[in-house]
DNA sequence: ACATTTGTTAATAAATTGTTAAGTTTTATA
DNA sequence: TATAAAACTTAACAATTTATTAACAAATGT
């Protein structure tokens, strides 16, 4: 199984498209070269499936942005040119040809690299970050994590908010309890352990993660 | 002792020498100021312990990738390129021969000293300040010692934050017990010494430094 | 009446803590 | 400076406390 994204590099220069296509495969990606405009085209047609094609403007056969355009009327890949002058024509030209990233040499690699990275995650190609993490949402009682809904109960659900909205906080059980079931219950304390347990469970790897024993006070949602 | 980080600066104009000397001066480094390939690299092989090399690309004698090759067969000291103009050529060249970093005129001092703080980070030459030393935190119930949370128990936690509350002050055994434990504690005092003991331990190097037997008396967090 | 949630209990597991005792270091003093 | 006494350190151990888990019973809502 190969699963590593797809990334066309085409630079008539071949030591920087080498250069190039090393630091996008320590990156994890494959890298697929082309040495002048017409093979970028011919390599873009067999593999339609690229995560993304960076083009270098001055180039023989047909020129970055013409590569840009013919690619933009099949295709909605992000394409990020390269140019030797960060000259306004060129930007112009090239942004009107469709291209969704402009980078100005000399530039670094690893730059390069995190912006196309910007660019996949914008459609959804490698994940966000943003819609990493827990979301806890009182009025609807809901919480996501990444993006899944859990199936929380009340009581877990507000546990989870209390410790949630007092982040790192430790709380002992006779808090949890007095906060969430109310200052007159007369229960067990270790009834609140029973749902820390049901929540760590329903929360996976980052409920073991954040949701911390204090040995000897109580809980807490560490950060 | 002189255990300022050396930045050797090759220019062979001497006002950016100087004024990028300058800079990295007022930011406690020490400079060692070269004026053509040739003699950077001379400076080098007498500094190898030098903390990064900037490199101006054109130079007499040797030029800076050539200084830049040659100092990247023998060491992986950081290496920030400065050019006058963003040449392609330059550029490739430059990575090529090993360089982190690339600067183009005109460019700021102050920017270029974070840029090779930057580096020097990355290669951990200098700590963050950010996360250096102890910070106690009642509240989460947590310690952290130069960045890393410390597993203390909740005995240990309560030494050190009684310790550190009140840095420089000698307590007695007996405080110390009344502190933590309670006025009506009825064990040993030597309890408290195995609680240090194993402070000390978690705290490590640290703890030897700071937390001090004071014979005959107790013991005290010493600043 | 059913399924789901919640609380309780008890067995098990894990961690903290206090104590002891042997070994060091420090201090006082002869 | 040698020696003894006192004070401290350390490691190991056992006792204790505390937490986890699973299974079950009660309550709740549909």
């Amino acid at each position: 199984m190969d699963s590593a994204l797809k990334i066309i590099i085409a630079d008539d220069e071949p030591r920087i498209s080498a250069l190039v296509s090393d630091f996008f495969t320590a990156a994890g990606y494959k890298t697929l070269v082309a040495s002048d405009g017409a093979e970028a085209l011919a390599v873009f047609g067999e593999n339609t499936d690229a995560a993304a094609v960076i083009l270098d403007i001055m180039m023989p056969e047909k020129n970055g942005w013409e590569v840009c355009r013919e690619i933009r009327a099949v295709s909605s890949v992000p394409i990020i040119m390269l140019t030797a002058r960060a000259e306004e024509f060129d930007q112009l030209m090239g942004f009107e040809a469709g291209a969704d990233e402009y980078v100005t040499k000399p530039f670094s690699p690893a730059v390069l690299v995190k912006r196309v990275e910007a660019l996949l995650r914008r459609d959804r190609k490698i994940e966000d970050d943003a819609d990493k993490g827990l979301t806890v949402n009182r009025e609807s009682y809901t919480a996501m994590l990444d993006g899944k809904q859990l199936e929380l109960t009340v009581k877990e659900f507000e546990i989870l908010c209390y410790l949630w909205e007092n982040k790192g906080r430790v709380f002992s059980r006779e808090q949890i309890l007095s906060a969430v079931w109310g200052y007159d219950f007369e229960g067990d304390s270790r009834t609140v352990d029973s749902h820390m347990a049901r929540l760590r469970i329903k929360l996976g790897d980052y409920g073991s993660r954040h949701i911390k024993t204090v040995y000897g006070l109580g809980y807490k949602f560490e950060v």
